[in-house]
DNA sequence: ACATAAAAGGATAAATAATGTCTTTTAGGG
DNA sequence: CCCTAAAAGACATTATTTATCCTTTTATGT
């Protein structure tokens, strides 16, 4: 329970990588998978999605590849994990109140709230630009 | 990603209902199972999670069926979700830190931990009797 | 225009995990 | 000895995860 998917590890593992990467020179997807040792096609779905919200900006063709977004710092751990994954829910009642309503009120519901405001606000403390700092 | 399993979700409403009930009746378990509405054989199995670590007691044969293990205030939501979900674990490294060694040091892991922490944090902070207490 | 490069998109397959059932075994009570 | 009820293990089904492959679209250079 609880678990990051593979898609979210190597989601994160890509996208470090490219804000890892000078800012002016697009990074071949190819080139990102093997540096992230990722599988190649798998890796293309995650930077779909990421594309098309904007995470990553991407240019086809001969010289095209894939470009961060916006700066590094401007981009939260966060974003990385719910652009794959889906938004943070750690029980489908807090997703879809409606289903709480089993027999009248669920007591459990307001922990399970509080849960999800932990998580999210501990990704969101991180920005990408900290994750390459650190690496370098 | 990180959401609660039915089998959470179910071992949690059937524990709740048993710290609801009066102390020193035991509860049969497909009564337990009506009650909660959850497929009494799944159940079953759930409870006999709970019963090899003590957070219930069960009794065989006639007039046998499940008690608390301890008082509801001593029993922890976390101790209910680990009974059947596994140790809270946000992501594999954080259980398993060899697997992080990918290249030398991974940034992302202190993440993770912080994360695997709020999250214990919050479902240690509550116990069986508040869940009980709410609902009447 | 044409050939080539590279991402986008769709369909599908394999592996794993979640969910649920069934049958047999073990223990306790009358 | 017989009935009740949980324990345990094997099995079945479904859903999700984790890929792979193939075709299409878009861009660049010649």
């Amino acid at each position: 329970m609880m678990e990051l998917t593979r898609k979210g590890e190597y989601a994160i593992r890509g996208i470090v990588y490219l804000a890892g990467r000078p800012l002016d020179k697009v990074c071949l997807l190819s080139d990102i998978a093997t540096a992230v040792d990722v599988p190649p096609t798998f890796l293309a779905k995650i930077f779909q999605q990421f594309s098309k919200i904007g995470l990553v900006k991407s240019f086809r063709g001969t010289g095209g590849g894939f470009l961060l977004g916006r700066p590094a710092e401007n981009i939260t751990l966060l974003e990385v994990v719910e652009a794959v994954e889906g938004p943070i829910v750690p029980n489908r009642c807090v997703a879809a109140p409606a289903e709480c309503e089993r027999s009248g009120y669920c007591n459990v519901h307001p922990v399970w709230r509080q849960v999800q405001l932990e998580i999210k606000s501990v990704l969101e403390g991180v920005s990408l630009r900290e994750l390459v700092e650190n690496s370098k």
